[in-house]
DNA sequence: GGTAGACCTGG
DNA sequence: CAGGTCTAC
């Protein structure tokens, strides 16, 4: 076994390693106790989490501002890359837009970054959350692992790598159906035989932000705001902004001079508002209005 | 190129 | 109604 500290002041911008995984940027961690998404406050909690990345199970927690991670091989670079943790969050947060809103975001849940989550799983991930709430999107992604991923053991127990592409390809519709897909059963199985033959989306990179989005609309049941979060969440643009119905009506709220009909002007809009990193600014709002809107009766009441 | 309606399912 | 997408005007 192998295993490792990685302590949050060696961080620029530290980290928050609960809100960057509990925040709906990616479905891919298991908590120990099974609390995922189901807490409030979503930000600096010690709990295990546990993925399997690249066929290895990684356990890891934050305790005492430190990053604790155990493997069955030598996942530190692994874990900076899907954590984001090379991303110079000072830096970022430096360069972001001066406004009450982004600010208090910021501060709530310093340390949050931007997760790079392996393509397919991403993928799968963001067209099964179309008009679904985080929990049950999360819901969804184990119940798939759990049926139809390779079982990996480590330190006695059982886990579930993510579904191969060609094993989701090879599906019924049906099968998705019966576990409460609904109408995005067709688009996860079309879309899993249209990469069989390209299963980390080799074909679907490309270093121009808006190009690789369009590119990436060739998926089934990929439109402009799935492709958006596959180009964050997964091949690392951090400029992109997936506009969601939630981060719509705060812009128009919040920055009416960004509102636009359609989301090609609408993004470019918010990109010149928001900064190169606008993905982190959007990101940060959506996990603070998420959680505060609850809260407090006035959503815009919490900007100027 | 832009806009209605349908689409699964659970709370 | 919900972190949309697809299809047909």
């Amino acid at each position: 076994m192998d295993s490792g500290v990685i302590s949050n002041s060696s961080l620029s911008g530290g980290l928050d390693l609960q809100a960057t995984l509990e925040s709906g940027q990616t479905y891919l961690w298991d908590r120990d106790d099974g609390e995922d998404y189901l807490s409030s406050g979503l930000s600096g909690g010690g709990a295990w989490y546990s993925s399997v990345i690249e066929g290895s199970v990684i356990r890891l927690r934050q305790v005492e501002g430190q990053l604790e991670w155990k493997s069955t091989s030598d996942m530190d670079e692994v874990i900076r890359r899907v954590l984001g943790l090379d991303d110079d969050l000072d830096q970022i947060m430096k360069m972001g837009i001066e406004d009450s809103l982004v600010e208090s975001a910021y501060s709530a849940y310093k340390g949050m970054r931007i997760v790079r989550d392996p393509f397919f799983p991403c993928v799968v991930s963001f067209i099964c959350s179309s008009q679904m709430k985080v929990e049950r999107i999360f819901g969804m992604q184990q119940r798939l692992r759990r049926k139809y991923g390779e079982k990996v053991r480590f330190e006695g127990k059982d886990y579930y790598e993510y579904p191969k592409v060609e094993v989701l390809a090879d599906l019924d519709e049906s099968d998705l159906r019966e576990m409460g897909f609904g109408y995005r059963a067709p688009y996860v199985i079309e879309t899993a035989k249209m990469l069989k033959e390209d299963p980390d989306g080799v074909g679907y990179f490309m270093e121009d932000y808006e190009q690789n989005r369009e590119k990436l609309t060739e998926l089934r049941g990929v439109g402009q705001k799935v492709a958006d979060c596959i180009c964050l969440f997964s091949l690392g643009h951090l400029e992109a902004v997936p506009l969601d119905t939630w981060i719509r009506s705060t812009i128009k709220t919040h920055y009416p001079n960004c509102d636009h009909k359609s989301y090609q002007d609408m993004s470019q809009a918010v990109r010149n508002e928001f900064g190169p990193y606008a993905g982190y600014v959007q990101t940060y709002i959506f996990h603070y209005l998420r959680h505060e809107a609850g809260r407090t009766s006035n959503i815009v009441a919490i900007g100027d």
